[in-house]
DNA sequence: CTTCTACGGTATGAAAAAATACCAATGAAG
DNA sequence: CTTCATTGGTATTTTTTCATACCGTAGAAG
């Protein structure tokens, strides 16, 4: 076995301090909507535990996230740290910024493991044979996304990924789509949402959904690959 | 968006401290047969760099492992940690006990999660183009594993694997293959490596490398799928 | 047989993180 | 308007992890 086997299964232990990897993990979780705005994080002390850290290290992260304005904390029954913040307006600006914020080489990295991991979770789905409750999940982010306003679009287009990672009932794959999504967080919202893209993006949507309902792995996979080789191009396309 | 998705993003920051992570992952470079019995690990100095980690905490895990017979530890120049492990040989005998002590939705999410990321990777090398130079790395593997000794069979099948992930030239990839790796090895290495087993092994083999060069992502990704249904259906049989 | 040097072995102080216990505020329920 | 449960806020101690420096050893090279 060669060296370069090694670097994958020695690769570092931890990314970085406690801090920092709660921050950006929360960040994200805002960024993504997974905490939409005005909604309230699980208190401190769910939390610490959901994330396996202690309540203080936790507190010093939120606190880091209350300072930069992404959340308003409350004391008292019924308080919490509430999520203060809109996706930014899609647009042109800060792409190429966003895009040499990360090297080129994370860059292609990310979409290439977002590629491999989304389209392996919808072939997964696609063999698996669902019950009605979770068609209907299903079904419904479909729905919500394809009828979404643009303010929500990225929001509910994460949450239809991210369903179709879940579905497939491993918390592994889920995670690793959530992951992989977290990676291009930042260049996504930096992309404009136009209304062709959105027409396009919508019956690609529902491609993905008509073959995993239809038992059809490999039309599954093709169809995520189609529609995420489309942002993938764009944001290559600012590498140069 | 719900609940469930919470789950996925909001999960542990960290799986333990860095001294259990540590010694997990040494340990399982080992047993995957990354680093083979007689083989040097990378100094202290290096390995705790790569795995981000100090020396005094890598220290404890070395020992530890050490003092549970895998390592053995000579100092002065040309001294290091030597590997002293040979796989098991495979059998019934502990594949049950290794089954249940995991439980069954683990083994379930784990099946699920390696099924989802080797067939994402095996896709996505079919459909980029190869050098020379990657195309006789693939090769290599292949030949490898399919003209193994028994006793080295595992370890050759790990490598041919991990090199598809790997040529795909995503770390992230990479690393999200060897992971799921790592959650089967030791029901993998439980499992009995029979004549008719590996002949069978071998044909699917050559059939992912072969859909791969000819640039077929579907075919590829129907051959691993194919290749890996056969160890799992065989776990799988053990959960009841 | 001496030297050189890349390795493991050890010691110590600082920093990060965790565990624990307790305080304070809020606002709904009665 | 009092009670009370739930939440964030604070303080203290212990454990873990890290950074740094230095020591001891073995074995190849000369």
């Amino acid at each position: 076995m060669k060296e370069t086997q090694l670097g994958s299964l020695l690769r570092p232990v931890r990314a970085g301090n406690a801090f920092e990897e709660t921050v950006e993990r929360l960040l994200q979780a805002i960024k993504l909507g997974v905490v939409p705005h005005g909604e309230r994080l699980p208190s401190e002390r769910d939390l610490a535990v959901h994330l396996g850290i202690s309540r203080v290290t936790l507190r010093e992260a939120i606190r880091s996230l209350q300072e930069a304005g992404y959340l308003d904390v409350r004391r008292g029954r019924y308080g919490g740290a509430f999520v203060v913040y809109s996706p930014p307006e899609p647009g042109h600006g800060d792409l190429a910024e966003a895009v040499n914020q990360m090297g080129a080489g994370d860059l292609a990295d990310a979409l290439t493991f977002r590629m491999a991991v989304e389209c392996g979770a919808a072939q997964i789905l696609a063999t698996l044979t669902l019950d009605s409750a979770q068609r209907a999940v299903l079904l419904r982010r479909l729905a919500d996304v394809n009828g979404a306003a643009p303010a929500d679009y990225r929001r509910l287009d994460t949450a239809f990924h991210l369903a179709i990672a879940e579905l497939t009932g491993s918390p592994l794959l889920a995670a690793a789509c959530a992951d992989a999504r977290l990676r291009v967080t930042d260049l996504l919202n930096a992309i404009p949402v136009l209304g062709p893209n959105i027409a396009h993006a919508a019956a690609q949507h529902q491609a993905i959904v008509s073959a995993i309902l239809a038992g059809d792995p490999d039309g599954a996979s093709r169809a995520v690959a189609e529609h995420l080789e489309g942002t993938a191009a764009l944001l290559r396309g600012f590498l140069a």
